[in-house]
RNA sequence: GCCCAGGUAGCUCAGUUGGUAGAGCAGCGGACUGAAAAUUCGCGUGUCGGUGGUUCGAAUCCGCCCCUGGGCA
């Protein structure tokens, strides 16, 4: 099989674009590495690849799930797996492409084999934070797991309530799982990682510009129809940049200008954390940072030629 | 023209009986192993509209001026 091609950047960097042409150029086929489209009622939210894209060349793990399904990095790695399977198969080059970090965390370094926790354990766990607090919650945890307890952020609700659901769940700690995680599936030396990052005015200006275009391709509608759904708001797929804010809006409760200007913002804080992350995550990846697509994609062409 | 209410951080606003100012949001930096488009931590000097005065000391009290909103003519 080809090297894979890893492409990661923050959201409107282009990468869909570049991903795209890649795939033409070396015979490839985009495999979706965003947390948020892979569901399979967000389109325009989520700007993900059209009829017309998918139609020209394989696309995998886009759209794939409905929204009430309760997705992760675990389900996404292995349906990852198997997409890599099916390219080898019909020879394509695998081009992992999207904004999630810790997706490309997990394909590159490897996951913890830690089984399902069961949704109830979770719920236990959340009413135990709510009970106790953090202080007292992550007390309880020093108690019993002072390894996971000493290395987790005992300021951050998320990372108390899944260390100790894991610790209630399977009877072992965070840390002891961690010890056993699988060697990767894709060590990053096995590919050629790039990391798209146009400058931030660019960026931001470009984040503006397309949640405009999405309102004018009918976003709302969109919108209205999850809403339609009724689904549990905790879910996943629920939380989507820009869901909540247009939501606000379609209950009444927000005129669109101010619940649009809500959505810019949140996605502006988003970008920014994305870029964070490339910026100390992903030290060794190749960085496209030229203003110009082609640029990036000759740089690109080059270092996959290179590389083989 | 007169009366009233305001003019304090990029924005919205706090500021107790005078002791040279602080929140939220934005912005910036960081963390990140099954919610990750999630969650979370850190970063606050700004002619306190201008000017003159009272005072040891003024965002705070007094005079005048400018600007904004509302009311009366």
């Amino acid at each position: 099989m080809p090297r894979p091609v890893l492409l990661a950047g923050p959201t409107a960097s282009g990468k869909s674009a570049l991903a795209l042409a890649l795939a033409r150029q070396f015979g490839g086929a985009v495999i979706n590495a965003d947390s948020q489209q892979v569901y399979r009622e967000w389109r325009i939210l989520t700007a993900r690849p059209g009829p017309k894209e998918e139609a020209e060349v394989p696309h995998y793990l886009y759209g794939h799930v409905p929204l009430s399904v309760d997705y992760s990095v675990g389900t996404w790695l292995a349906d990852l797996r198997e997409a890599l399977a099916d390219c080898a198969r019909h020879g394509l080059r695998p081009i992992v492409a999207g904004g999630t970090g810790l997706y490309f965390k997990a394909l590159t370094e490897g996951l913890a084999p830690i089984p399902p926790v069961p949704p109830e354990t979770r719920a236990r766990a959340e009413a135990d934070l709510a009970r106790l607090g953090r202080e007292a919650l992550h007390a309880r945890l020093a108690a019993r797991d002072p390894e996971t307890a000493a290395a987790i952020d005992r300021t951050n609700p998320a990372r108390l309530i899944r260390a100790w659901e894991v610790l209630e769940a399977t009877g072992t700690g965070l840390a002891d799982w961690r010890r056993r995680t699988e060697p990767p599936l894709l060590p990053l030396a096995e590919t050629v990682p790039f990391a798209v990052l146009p400058p931030r005015d660019a960026l931001y200006a470009r984040t503006d510009v397309r949640l405009d275009a999405m309102i004018a391709g009918g976003v709302l509608d969109e919108v209205v129809r999850v809403l339609d759904l009724g689904l549990d708001p905790s879910l996943p797929g629920m939380k989507a940049v820009g869901a909540p804010e247009l939501m606000t809006h379609l209950r009444g409760e927000l005129a669109l200008n101010a619940a649009l200007a809500r959505a810019k913002t949140a996605t502006r804080n988003y970008a920014k954390r994305q870029l964070t992350w490339i910026r100390n995550q992903m030290r060794d990846w190749h960085v496209l940072n030229s203003a110009d697509p082609a640029t990036n994609r000759a740089h690109a062409t080059e270092w996959i030629a290179k590389a083989g």
